[in-house]
Formats: structure tokens, sequence, C-alpha cells
DNA sequence: GATGAATGAGCTTTCATTCAT
DNA sequence: CATGAATGAAAGCTCATTCAT
């Protein structure tokens, strides 16, 4: 019985944080789309915040999961990062959510939005480190993995979420080969 | 009279609004830093979210002109979009507030986001035309202009973001050569 | 009309907090009282801590001038007691709620229960004094002033805080002679 | 079983209200104190209220008996006195947290606070029937024996409070001296 | 034009009490 | 006997907005 309130908590605060952002989210919304009394959600976590945190915790480190997982161990750097591409677009379709929550809610100076950054740079660095890898088998030229590794994130993100505002229904992995492109061969014909 | 203490006013949001967010900035604290008294604000602005929705109106547009104004005319595609990530991270360079407020504040469902977004999507539609210049002349290649524009937008923002939250002082256009290399020449070594 | 809307609230706060005590007292219920709106208690007092010292302060320094004030200055240190008797039950008539108050809000180790207690030592202080001096000049005999200064003030206090509670509607000031008697000449018929 | 628990949270009850006066006290704190379950305590006490009037009950019997069982039957009404005035300093030397629950949480008008008050004139009652005996047997001198009692006991349990939050650690009942001197003879030297 | 005192709806959080196990 | 998860009413506090001056 704990668990399931604490599931049902937990996924209606996803729903509720991610459209109304952080500050504007009640705990009378999440504690009515969870179908539990307020006090219930006192009773598994100890503020608003305390909940957030939980949430991105739980967030990122499926991102990183869901992601990482699918790398193939031995390819190249050059199929690792497409897998990547293919890989956090993927989990931006099925939890679309999170993918707001992430641009929204990571910049700030208090807690929670530090707590936050700092899940998404150990992510980023997975990213960061197969840039590296690229490198150093001669695979890739970059004279900045981090800038490469950020803009990659940043890139595969704002496309994923300018989609989700304004897009029509299509899938997120459909965009996956023209970022695939974009990123490994950059725009230019000669390459 | 009148001019200055809307300027003060609009300073002193962007500041505001720029370290508290949208919902948590006050129109206290507002004042306060303007140095006017609060009825003052309604005076000059007829709510929080008009005081609000001018500064991005006003932001936006100054980021499309600072960026837009300092491409050369008849310079190559390449060349265009070199300036692009040159000058919007200059712009993001002097204006740090406004690379903040633009990535917290643009996605969601109020009006004010909406609006926001509206303005951005003009600002990326003139990096898709020049991407769409360079296919039609045949300097790039792509299968979804869309989708290489705002991913160009996404990566030099998210970029800019992280070292402003993360970085150390350095200058935000030292990232440019790395950014200008990723987007025209992609990461793969045979390009 | 700052001054008025303060004052209303100040009476207010000091009928609600000596009826219901300071955890139970509620600012709907000051608010009510006082004809103002919640908010505007919070425009003039910080909080219901800062309400409250600020009430204690103002009640105790009133004390303090209500009593000291008729201590005649060229009088024996007997004749000073006596007044600082009938002056402290005369007091405790007409502020009956700052008798309950002083009783039920100073002891703890909260800040506004320690300030109340600073205050408190302030004023027992002067009946020390007059003691001391009563030592100094032969009148007076005993081993400890300040025990007999706390006595004195507790005597007087919990002597009224118990007609107050359960008497009839007689005058406090009705007490003055006995507790006179019992302070200067001890119950002891040979004295 | 049952006694040992019902102990267990009568001393824990003890201890958190003192600490923090019967509305901060919360059935959590004695919970975790006394090392039962919340349920617990209702299983033993109907309410929080009911919990705090059996403590009251206990505690001001206590106070009697330790008190008065001390009385020598055949001694002078003034020596009586004495041995009140030692006793009830040595009961809130040992009890120093009831004394601090008599002062704060006996003035009110909610049903636990009559009860208290209740018990409180019982044994001031006490005093005071030895105060009456003193006169009868023409020891002693007062117009108002019932003032005389209550300004015994509060002048005592003021200055004992006084002490307990503001003292050094000196024993309570090193102020019987000037205490028994001062309700005895008076302050003054001819008495 | 400019002010700032006043408002009250709305928010987070606490906690005595209940009850299924 | 004992437990502790769940409840929801109630409270302190915030802040965008208004309006008399």
């Amino acid at each position: 019985m704990r668990i399931a309130k604490t599931r049902a908590i937990f996924n209606a605060a996803v729903d509720v944080f991610s459209v109304r952002g952080f500050e504007k989210a009640t705990m009378d919304e999440i504690a009515a789309k969870a179908k539990v009394a307020k006090g219930t959600i006192y009773y598994h976590f100890k503020s608003k915040e305390d909940l957030f945190v939980f949430l991105v915790d739980e967030g990122t480190k499926l991102l990183g999961e869901s992601v990482l997982s699918k790398l193939p161990d031995q390819a190249s750097a050059t199929e690792q990062l497409r897998v990547i591409i293919r890989e956090q677009l993927a989990f931006f379709q099925e939890y679309r959510d999170f993918c707001i929550i992430i641009l929204r809610e990571a910049w700030g100076e208090d807690t929670r939005q530090r707590e936050f950054r700092r899940m998404l740079v150990h992510y980023v660095r997975s990213i960061q480190t197969i840039v590296e890898n690229g490198i150093a088998n001669g695979e890739f030229v970059t004279s900045d993995p981090e800038t490469s590794a950020w803009s990659i994130f940043g890139g595969i993100s704002i496309r994923a979420i300018h989609h989700i505002f304004t897009g029509s229904g299509e899938n997120l992995t459909s965009f996956s080969p023209a970022m695939e492109q974009l990123i490994i061969s950059g725009l230019s014909r000669s390459g």
C-alpha cells in the first residue's frame, strides 16, 4: 500500500509539475490527481521541494539508464553517438513531462535547481566521454569536447521541446536522422 | 521623466525575473530595485504579466536585431551561420539575464509563454532561412532545415546557460570556434 | 490612518492573545476583531511573533511606567513598597489582559519568551532596588533582596490572576492592604 | 506491560509538555520520546487533552502529598508554614517540569485549564487553612487569609520559575530561609 | 503622474485523530 | 494490545492588484 500511494503521488507530481512548473504547481492539485489527501503527500515527502527533488533524481536517473543502457559496447564512437541521439529522443517521446521539467526547472540558484543541474551534468558527461573516446581513436575532431557535449544535449532537448509545444503529433524519433547527420557530419556539403 | 521611470522598471524587472523566475519575482522587489513605488509600476504596466511580456518582446527583438544586423549581406550561408553563432553567444554574454529568461520561461501554456515562443519562432526562422539558402546554393546538406535551425539555436543556448551557472568567468564567445566547427563540419573527422 | 490601524490591531491582539494564549490565537481572529484584512496585519507587523513581541514590549514598558511613575521620590522604602503593591494591583485591574499574558507566556525557551523575561527582569529589578535601599537605610531586613523582589512580584501577580479567573467582580486594589501588611510585617503577630 | 507503557508515556508527556507547552507539544514527539507508536498513546489516553489532564491531576496530587505529608502534626502554624515553603521549593527542585507546567498552563478558560485550577485551589486551600489556624491561635495576623495563601504560593512559584529559567545550578531550597523570613516576619526591621 | 496602505484569495505546512491490520 | 499510514481541517504567511490621496 505504501509503495502504491508513493507511486500515485509521484506520477501525479510529474504531471502537475510539467504542466504548471514548480512554483505554480499546488499540492492540492497533486493530491487530487493522485487521489490521496493532501496530508498523505506530507507523510511520504517532507515538502514540495523534497517531492520535486525526488522526482528529478528519479527522472534524471531514468534518462541516464534509458539512454546509456542502449549503448552498444563494442561499437564506434560514431555509432554510440547515433544511439544517444536516437534514444534521448525516444526518452523524451515517452516522458514528455520530463523534457519540459528539465528545460524549465534546472536554471536558477535554488537548492532544487542546483541539485537538478548536478544530475544533468552527470548525464552530459557521458556524452562528453563518448566524444573524447571518438577523438582518442581518431573518429572525431573537436577542440572542446565539453562544448560539443552540451551543444548536442541542448540541440536535442530544445528541438524536442519545440516540437512538444508546437509540433504535430509526429514521433520525436523521426528527427533522429537529421540530427545524427547534423552532429556527425555537420551542415557543410563537403563535410 | 516617463521614459526614465519606465526604463528603470524595465531594467529592474529583467534583473529580478532572471534571478527569481516569473512566479517567484515580486512586484515589491522590482519596485525596490527600480526605486519607484509599487503603484508606479502599475501606472506604466497593466500587470505583472504585461510587464513580463513587454520585456520579453523587447528582449527577443533585441536578440534578433543584435544578431541579424551583423549578417554580411553578400556572404556565403556558411559565413552567415558562423556570424549567427558568434553573435548569439556575444548577445548572451552581454545579456546573461535574457539567456536565463528564455530557457526558463518559454515553455508552458500560459499566455505569456505562448507569446514568448511566438517571438522565439520568429528568430529561429531566420536561422532556418539561412540553412535553406545554404541548401539552395549547394553549400549545405540536411533533410530537415527546421530541425537543424532549432538544434543550432538550442545547442548555443544550452551551452551558454550551462556556462552561466557553472562555468568560470570566461567569455561566452570563446566557445564560438568549437561550435562553428561542430555545426558546419560535424564531429566526424572525414566530415 | 496608519496609526489608527496599528492601534486597532494592537488592541485586538492584546485581547485575543490574553483569551487564547499565543499558540491558539489566530491571525484571522485578530484581524476580525481589529476590523482589518489579515494582510493588513502583515503590512504592519512582520509575523505573529513580531506582533506579540511588540505588544509585550509596550505592555511591560507601560507596567513599569504606570507603577514606577507613582513612586514618591522622598518617601521611605516602606512607603515606596506600599506604592508598588498598590499600583501593580491597579495596573492589573485596568489591564487584566496583560496580567494573564505575563503569567502565561513568559516561561519557555522561544525567542519571544526570552525577550519577555528580559523585560520582566528589568521591572523586577526596580523592586529589588527599593528593597536594597530599605536595607541600606535600616528599614528592611532580608538576606536575599533578589528573592524578596521576585516573591513580591510573584505574590501580587498570582494573587491577581487567581482573582481574575475565580474571583467576584471585586476590585483588585482591595487586596492591597492585606498584601502590604504581609510583605512589610509578615504574618507573625510579633512581626 | 500496560503500566510500563502508560508510565513511559506519562514521563515523556511531562517532558514534552514542559518544554513545548500544551499547544506546541505534539503527540508525535511524545510517542517518540516514550518509544511507543502514536496509536498506542490513544489506546491509553482518549486524547491529548485527556493525557494532559491526567498528568496535571497526578502532578498536583503529588505536589499536595509531597508537601503536606511533611507537615508535623503538633507543630505551630509558624513551623508548619516554614515546612510548606521548604517542601514546595524541594518539590519544584525535583520536578522542575511541573513547576513550569503549572505557571504556564493553568490560566485560561479551556476545560483542561479549569480542571487544573480546581486542583491548584485545593492545594492552596491547605496553605490557607494553616494561616487561619495561626490566626485562631494568635500566632498570625492578617485581614485576608486567602490573599495571604495565594501570595505565599505565588511568591514561591514565581521565585522558583525565575530561577529555573535564569538562575545558576543552585538548589531551589537555598531560597527557603529568605522566603521564610519574608513571609513570617516581613521585610520591616521592626517587624 | 506617482504613491503606498490596504486587501483577500490562495498557498504550504502541521498535527490530532482514526482505523485496518 | 499495539501499530503507523492516512486523513483533512486549520493556520501562518505572501503578494498581485487596487485606489484614495
